[in-house]
DNA sequence: CATTCGTTGTACTGATCGGTACAGTGAAGC
DNA sequence: GCTTCACTGTACCGATCAGTACAACGAATG
């Protein structure tokens, strides 16, 4: 997908993975422009004739970091993949206050954080937009089957309505993250979650 | 407050002003990190002595851009100075809208943009979340006015009802400004004003 | 006219930036 | 054992970074 260089040996695998996952951690605290490639490969480990080898420039390496945050994302919220019901909903809301509640504090969004500071960048911004639709989508799935097992309207609007759960999150967290403070994204959850089943059938 | 030098005469207050203006816009463009004091200077017309007569370092600019921001924000919804009536929220989200719809496209939220970036900075993320609550502080007063004025429940809590719409405000900008959609915003600030109104009282 | 002080222009520094050049190493296939 | 190619180490490049030095300007005040 962005990659150079494939990586065809487990050991430079592995080298490419350390490299991606300094630069994840480094761009996630400092932003991609206050991450220097000389960080990321101090961090790492590694030599700059690898982090050549396998990625054109940095651009395509935050390209590769945005997928990482994704995985991270979706690892860290598993209930999202079998939304069958508005109980699984709820778990999902419920493990997604976790992860920040066992971090010892609210945590910002890693694409949150990309996502302003990327803006309209040609090349990165449809990806941070991409990455967003691929967590969405799961949301999604989950409404339509609801609406299937006919517990959700049938009129109701599944894209709609994730993506509206979606600003939640994203409001959510970036207010609770500014404050160290869960309540703004425990409050935001709540309330999209009544949205949701506003739409509800019985 | 931020400045070491308090430009005392107009021709002093005309270049901050400028340094600080173009700094705001690239900065909101470009994000912190990613722009240069030369571009500032370059684009403002100042130079180099200017800069640093007028702020200690990079960071007391920040300081004051993230000022100018607000005041920006703030001058864009000015129905929020006078929120004494539901029906001054429903102006309110709708300069909130109109703001981009002028634009031709939904915008991002400058604050919004930096408080990704600058995350925990020990300096600048407290003074990003002054400002915003700031913000909302606007909102607390117009839902404590309408409590006083028994149009919302005694036991409704405005500081905890505009941290919700605040958060309602950010996620929406920001999946507005990352699809170039104003869906998100408007759909965030329906139900954010559905929430609010749930407290109504009559 | 002289002093003063806020203001300005320019030239500079050492550090760091993203990116390149190129020689070398390691392990697997023949 | 020899070749091959993915992989690695290091030295380097021009550009740009934040920040400094210092002399000079300009408009008031006396």
């Amino acid at each position: 997908m962005e990659a150079q260089a494939a990586a065809s040996t487990p050991r430079g695998k592995r080298t490419r993975d350390a490299i991606v996952d300094a630069a994840a951690e480094l761009m996630y605290v400092d932003g991609v422009a206050g991450t220097s490639l000389d960080k990321v490969l101090a961090a790492s480990g590694a030599g700059k004739s690898q982090m050549y080898h396998y990625f054109k420039n940095k651009n395509q390496l935050v390209e590769a970091v945005i997928d990482r945050y994704l995985e991270q994302i979706l690892g860290n919220q598993p209930a999202i993949f079998e939304l069958t019901s508005w109980a699984d909903f709820e778990t999902w809301t419920e493990q997604l206050l976790d992860v920040h509640r066992r971090a010892g504090g609210p945590i910002a969004c890693p694409l949150g954080n990309l996502a302003g500071e990327v803006g309209d960048h040609p090349q990165l911004a449809p990806l941070v937009d991409q990455a967003y639709r691929a967590w969405e989508s799961h949301l999604v799935r989950g409404l339509e089957t609801l609406r299937e097992k006919g517990e959700l309207a049938p009129d109701a609007d599944p894209a709609r309505l994730a993506q509206a759960a979606m600003t939640s999150v994203q409001g959510g967290l970036l207010l609770a993250h500014l404050r160290h403070d869960l309540t703004a994204l425990e409050d935001a959850l709540r309330i999209a979650l009544t949205h949701l089943r506003g739409h509800a059938v019985s």
